[in-house]
DNA sequence: CTTTTTAAACTGACCAGTCAGTGCAAAAGC
DNA sequence: GCTTTTGCACTGACTGGTCAGTTTAAAAAG
């Protein structure tokens, strides 16, 4: 999902790699310190001499990919409104952002979803701030929507922020667990329509 | 979640209760069978006697669960065509619907989706049963609102139901987990919102 | 010569599943 | 009536395996 230098960071790549797909597959517990290894091609000591714990190698992966995932939202906005598009067009390519992402990490997106509600778990609070600086870029697109009148004024931002990223995100997941046959403009015209608007009725 | 009167059915019936919060909060893998057994209040061999293993104990209350959501949108769903409502009229019930399912049993709700997109678990046949049964009740609304010219003939039934369903399912948990001042009418009218296709400008 | 990685053995806590046995109510036997 | 038997539901100590994390000495890498 990156790639730098030093080779502290090759290998710690390496065991993001490996980690996020046995987690998203097996879930976090049911995940052995050593199969991660394994899989990474590193001696288990390794995994001990980069990370404190199997625990922080877990938040680390998550603030890694939260990342990358606000990254592309966030360009994808930026580059909608230096070609001064409507904030409905910024919406929708966010959309395509969001689903690129998770074509690109599907593992990740799983566990992410997986690992998002719990409660009373170690990294919890990692979790909540990585989950607001994403549907913060989200909040931010249709506030000013509102503002510029774009947008319906009855609009209850934080909410619907987060019906828009639960949409994609459950459509996407729905779209590689269970629909594989579709293509990526299928689920984003599905999506699109739904955004605007144009399900009941008129055409 | 339900109640029947043999000693075995109460026994099981108190199980599924100590199972469902502690699955929800910590996961299958680090909830141990102890610890659901002194929850319920009777011995380990208790959950051994009822249940064949710990992953059958789990199917069952999966089964369980998704059967009273089905249950409840199909209710939602028939309520409203006997009083000859419109299919989006259907849809909105069965949001509510949904919402009220979320708010009463939100520990089902979160396991459900922590394991609903993983592969390769025990009960993969299983969800993917018990999924299909939730989302064929929305399907059959959609398909029969497209048939009378209610819908627009453009959208993709599969898709746009799993998208609906997602979209409540995340929005109601987002709500339950970080938006716990809002009430079960914010949140209904935030999502009847967007299905209305009134969230771009048109008042 | 310092940092990073390796390989392998080890420890101790933890946990799914087992099993011999208990309690109890309703039938069977007398 | 009363006592013996039967079978269901439950109990909890015990076992065998698993796994996070440690330790160590030595080898790559830079």
């Amino acid at each position: 999902m990156d790639s730098s230098s030093t080779r502290r960071q090759v290998t710690r790549q390496k065991l993001y790699e490996a980690a996020v797909t046995l987690i998203a597959e097996q879930g976090f517990s049911s995940t052995t310190v050593d199969e991660i290894a394994e899989r990474a091609g590193v001696a288990k000591g390794t995994v001990y001499y980069n990370f404190k714990s199997k625990t922080e190698l877990f938040e680390e992966l998550l603030r890694h990919g939260v990342g990358l995932l606000t990254a592309s939202l966030q360009a994808a906005a930026d580059e909608t409104a230096e070609r001064e598009g409507t904030k409905v067009e910024a919406l929708d390519a966010m959309i395509r952002a969001g689903l690129g992402f998770i074509d690109r990490y599907p593992a990740f997106t799983q566990l992410y979803v997986a690992e998002l509600w719990r409660t009373n778990r170690a990294w919890q609070s990692t979790l909540l701030v990585v989950r607001q600086e994403a549907v913060a870029v989200v909040e931010t697109v249709l506030r000013e929507g509102v503002e510029n009148g774009e947008l319906s004024k009855e609009i209850d931002i934080p909410l619907t922020a987060a019906a828009l990223v639960g949409m994609v995100l459950v459509a996407a997941l729905d779209w590689q667990a269970f629909q594989r046959e579709r293509t990526i403009d299928d689920v984003h015209s599905a999506l699109s329509l739904l955004l605007h608007g144009r399900v009941s009725g008129r055409r």
